[in-house]
DNA sequence: TGGCTAGTACGATGGGTGTCGAACCGTATC
DNA sequence: GATACGGTTCGACACCCATCGTACTAGCCA
């Protein structure tokens, strides 16, 4: 019996929260994997963003976004490749995630 | 020597933090209120939003609010008249405001 | 003066959050 | 198999946060 659902327990698109979303999005450092995962637009393994925090922090900022729906996380041999949910934000929250963004950018 | 300048420690609007006002925004009373003020457009006090919580309390998400930049506050009479910073926020962060709103409506 | 109303200040409390290190697991490679 | 690598899990810790009740202050009105 192991535990290594984690990487499913994803909202569907209906149901991503947008208080969770926000909060999500309002701590610097996630704010920052959110950036960089959006400027490269390609799945991205965990450990390839340069963040001043140990790896646990690390996995527990990808869960939060991965729970608030910001996120989809993918197993590929010994990486979890993260990819923003683009579409879904969009679909759900129109303009918002860009909003952010170019609020980051400002 | 009282401590009555608290309606006073609101940012300019060049400091306003996108990080403070995300996380002012994940709480849902205070989007709540957010919404309710933006619907109003007009100065409201404190007491006019129908909140399912108390007075003290009240009064934290205001301030939360306020030093976070999203609500201005200025006394009339014993009331605290609450508005949207609409034009700082839109400045600062162009669509971001609409785009919660719009999703928190959506 | 006295009371009423609107709101703040304070202290307490329970729960969440960001952080870490150490231990562990899965997968690859030697 | 042994070793290394990428991540997760698990306490533990300090801190923050939403909430409350009580006490308090400021302004208004009779």
């Amino acid at each position: 019996m192991t535990f290594l659902q984690t990487a499913t327990d994803q909202p569907a698109r209906e149901d991503i929260d947008l208080g969770a979303v926000l909060h999500a999005l309002s701590d610097p450092i996630r704010l920052e994997i959110v950036a960089a995962l959006d400027s490269r637009a390609e799945a991205c393994p965990t450990g390839s963003f340069e963040v001043p925090v140990s790896k646990s922090t690390c996995t527990h900022h990808f869960r939060v976004l991965r729970e608030a729906g910001v996120v989809r996380q993918r197993r590929e041999g010994t990486a979890r490749l993260n990819t923003l949910r683009r579409d879904d934000l969009e679909a759900r929250f129109p303009g918002l995630l860009d909003a952010v963004l170019d609020a980051k950018a400002g």
